[in-house]
DNA sequence: TTGTACGCGTTATCAT
DNA sequence: ATGATAACGCGTACAA
């Protein structure tokens, strides 16, 4: 498999009988070239197959046509069979399609990695970057930021919104799936929490919290990771920690289908003993037995949202939003 | 927020004061240099925040370090609550970490990104080419392959393996699952076949006929597009067909979950009345009711083998395989 | 409208 | 061991 030399600027030029300039321009779309030219040089580039040389393209517009979506997690753990990863490269791949800029995938679960991205972007191999599923305080976004790289969070950064991102209302959501136990009279209300180190699993607890207190109800919490297996064990911590709890709200729809399990095997029925609600609204959540009511969040949204930032960011859109906050839903079916 | 000028070879070499030339091969770590300069030029690029220009760099190396991922799929089809791409993608995205490649996700289902992919690819912006999932006798992977592209299919291709591929063992995996049946005293069995636009559902539906035809048993085949809905709507078309059926091979696990519905639905006892194999096992399917019987197709391993194999290819390994087909395994559960 | 010439930031080939 | 210097392929002022 032997590479062929591909044609380059000066090929197709001979070729037409031009300058460089010329096809150039005339590859390019500008409007001050003579029809009789355009059609030579668009026939020698047709019969060389001419396409244009990405990295000699960059180096003089600084640009590179393609987009960073980074994601601050190992592989295996972005791609187990959670949904919400898959979800957000949908709604980012639509947008960035439309706008014909390249999604460059990036996984930076280990600290080697997060050093790779980072010299990645700052090599100027994108153009703007997007953040999904950030832990803790991790300075990276910031970092960018600073360099002038148009960067996009999804989630609230902690530690201080120093870079413009989009959230969804977790603690609306919350407060809404509580409200519906409590109007269908549950009293015992506990909660599977998600990571503390991250927004979606501190302002859900947040929401449970205030809610409660609201309510005047007492509150029990365990935590879990957002895997089923977390789900499994914190339900079953939880009914050992308050055997006569009536309710449970479950920061993931992945924990829930796991405190479902824990609930089956510990027979109790739900929602007759124990009533669910679940956060995401999967597709798969339709089909959970009992099918799961769950706080609706648009994930692929968020990801077109994120994307379109980015974009606005890169063109220099004026007026963008720093932060944008998507609705959550309660979906109600039969588990509560 | 403005962007900061980035520092060059040429700053960094100022500061030095040595030339561009050390300052490279100090950065690409030869051996030939001083360790008292060594230690200068290393100093100047921490201080000015020195990164290679990696347009630049490609432009003269002619390697850009990344490899791209074809889906020829719409992002919506690729990342439904289907499994199988993210699986690929995990794999994919491990190997090409430990190798410190970058991963470039191409999602080409319209025919308008399908030419997009191609220039992009031709356009020298990646160094190799992965494709999975591809319909019909799709041109692309032998287009690139022949101007000298690194290309991997998953999959063997459709019309001459014209590229180098990595595959499973379909129809082995479907004869242990029919015969499985047959030995459990199932006569009747259907099948719901994959789409036949692709291999996985030529293959898998070959399986069945062969082995039905060893067995002496008459076949009844629905189609379905992989997808839950068109699982279920052939598990109608199926009882409609045969009331009497006691068992069905289903070609992919999520078409398998819409028969258990649509069995349930009909009053139909898995496994008493109707036993029902799957094809993936996806981590899922532990948890279907009943737990799925399935044959277990190693999917991360086909993305790690893929992004192997061009790996191979593109720093020219001698004696790579053109073919690699990984085996596969009935997981025995309860639903047959 | 078209062509000339320069520069983008590297790496690689020479001398020294 | 180190330093000039020539590519690499393209876009674009500037000149014609």
């Amino acid at each position: 498999m032997v590479t062929r030399e591909r044609p380059t600027l000066e090929a197709v030029a001979r070729r037409a009988g031009v300058s460089r300039a010329t096809v150039s321009r005339v590859v390019n779309g500008s409007t001050s070239v003579a029809a009789s030219i355009r059609e030579a040089v668009t026939r020698a580039v047709d019969e060389l197959g001419y396409v244009p040389n990405q990295a000699a393209r960059s180096l003089v517009t600084q640009r590179t046509e393609s987009i960073a979506l980074i994601l601050p997690e190992t592989a295996n753990r972005v791609f187990s069979d959670d949904l919400f990863f898959p979800a957000i490269i949908r709604g980012v791949g639509v947008e960035l399609e439309a706008a014909d800029k390249q999604l460059v995938l990036m996984m930076a679960g280990s600290s080697k990695s997060h050093g790779r991205v980072e010299r990645y972007a700052v090599a100027g191999h994108v153009d703007g970057v997007m953040f999904a599923s950030m832990h803790g305080a991790d300075p990276l976004p910031g970092n960018l930021a600073r360099l002038g790289i148009p960067v996009v969070c999804s989630g609230r950064p902690i530690g201080g919104p120093d870079v413009p991102y989009v959230d969804v209302d977790h603690f609306g959501g919350v407060a809404a799936g509580i409200r519906h136990l409590v109007a269908g009279g549950r009293r015992r209300i506990a909660t599977i929490a998600g990571p503390q180190d991250m927004v979606a699993g501190i302002d859900r607890l947040a929401g449970y919290r205030a809610t409660l207190d609201e309510a005047g109800l007492t509150q029990h919490v365990q935590f879990g990771d957002f895997t089923r297996e977390s789900g499994i064990a914190a339900m079953r911590r939880l009914l050992l920690d308050d055997p006569q709890l009536d309710a449970v709200f479950v920061a993931s729809d992945m924990m829930a289908h796991g405190a479902l399990l824990a609930l089956k095997d510990a027979g109790r029925r739900v929602p007759a003993d124990v009533a669910v609600i679940g956060f995401d609204d999967f597709e798969i959540s339709r089909y959970s037995d009992p099918p799961l009511t769950t706080v609706r969040q648009p994930i692929a949204d968020m990801g077109r949202t994120m994307a379109r930032q980015v974009l606005g960011l890169i063109n220099g859109v004026p007026g963008l939003p720093d932060a944008v906050v998507l609705p959550t839903e309660l979906v109600v079916r039969e588990s509560a």
